[in-house]
DNA sequence: TACAATCTGTCAGTTGACTGTCATAAGTCA
DNA sequence: TGACTTATGACAGTCAACTGACAGATTGTA
């Protein structure tokens, strides 16, 4: 999965991938230091050493630069929750679900500063979330279809909502706290003893 | 409340605002037919027949014609919850506020009529996402005084984040189910028992 | 009516995203 | 090496958002 430079590619394909990192590295600099909006494609193919147009040549827009890698982590919530045994319950399955997904994405050190970047710059965080939020829909059909509700039932999409949210936030909080690796699942697990538990309980304790 | 032209105001004024009107209808009956995204500031002068260069005169940008609004109607969760009485439990609390708001709101036709544009648009459906969510914040300060938790606290965020989902799904079923008017509260109270409940449960036969 | 304040259209111009075209440079392969 | 394919840069150009400047029309007011 992991997508560092195949040494067996021909020159010209290592030296394509490698004008794409380069492309996408320069972005990402400017895009911290700048913010997205202050940053042109000219700036980020002057950075890069390559022409703007070179830059439509690898990426369709400025967005699909961060777009892309965003999709890439986005491998549906929904199948793989379709999937999990039927006597486990919804949490227990998001949370084998999650810790799957996770393993593989945090391996890469490009996630989390694309992650950074994303949510400290409010264009990007909105699309990084209206990306996320995309899952919803998998989820949506994941719950749906795990607790036997049809998909248009208002309880599919209040609960793939309640959840969404709750993992949106879990993921803000960790990174706003410094994004520490074995941080992540005992906050996660914070979150979904609230989801399970529901709000008619008095206030939770903080267990952290 | 109401935004409609202040008969007792100069010709100059009444002028101005119909012409703020006009605008707004013109760009709302080129998003619907058209798109947000395939509407250029000249269409929607054009159509309003003013120059493109007083649209600007009106609003700042393509995307200040919509959000304009939509702030409007963002009169935050947040200190409203926070003024409940204690003893109210939070979805109790929120139930009212929320029941306070939407008489205040559904009371004005456009706002149907924009809420459907946005949600059928879908980088305004982003932007009003985005909005509704920076209710978020407020909602979440409101839950920690309200529970007694610290801001920082990853429940606070965790418990707002539920609930926002929770209420945009909800209105997002309702406006596509019709958005009649007297729909909205029985379905918000079957997400509130969802959000009650929690998602221990077994699923939530709907009763709708 | 006459003057002042304000609104609007016209027009010219800037900026930045994005595309087409063509010549050249570099990589591939016989 | 030489012919073929592909990547890149240079350049010109489109499109749409957005701004500044000015002149003419409209409204408020004395």
């Amino acid at each position: 999965m992991k997508k560092v430079i195949d040494a067996a590619a021909s020159l010209r394909e290592r030296k394509k991938a490698r004008t794409r990192e380069a492309i996408i590295d320069a972005a990402l600099n400017l895009f911290e230091r700048n913010g997205y909006d202050n940053t042109t494609i000219e700036d980020i193919a002057a950075a890069a050493e390559v022409s703007p147009r070179t830059f439509f040549r690898y990426f369709e827009s400025k967005l699909d630069l961060i777009m892309t890698r965003t999709d890439s982590h986005a491998d549906d919530f929904g199948p793989l929750l379709a999937d999990r045994p039927a006597g486990e319950s919804l949490l227990d399955a998001l949370r084998e679900v999650l810790l799957s997904q996770l393993d593989a994405q945090l391996d890469d050190p490009l996630v989390l500063r694309e992650f950074q970047v994303m949510l400290s710059t409010p264009s990007l965080r909105t699309m990084a979330r209206e990306h996320f939020y995309e899952e919803e829909a998998g989820l949506v059909s994941g719950v749906a279809a795990h607790l036997g509700l049809d998909e248009d039932d208002l309880a599919s999409h209040v609960i793939g909502a309640m959840i969404a949210g709750a993992l949106w936030a879990t993921v803000n909080r960790w990174v706003a706290e410094g994004a520490e690796r074995d941080r992540i699942m005992p906050m996660l697990d914070e979150a979904f003893s609230i989801l399970a538990k529901g709000l008619a309980q008095p206030a939770v304790p903080s267990s952290g």
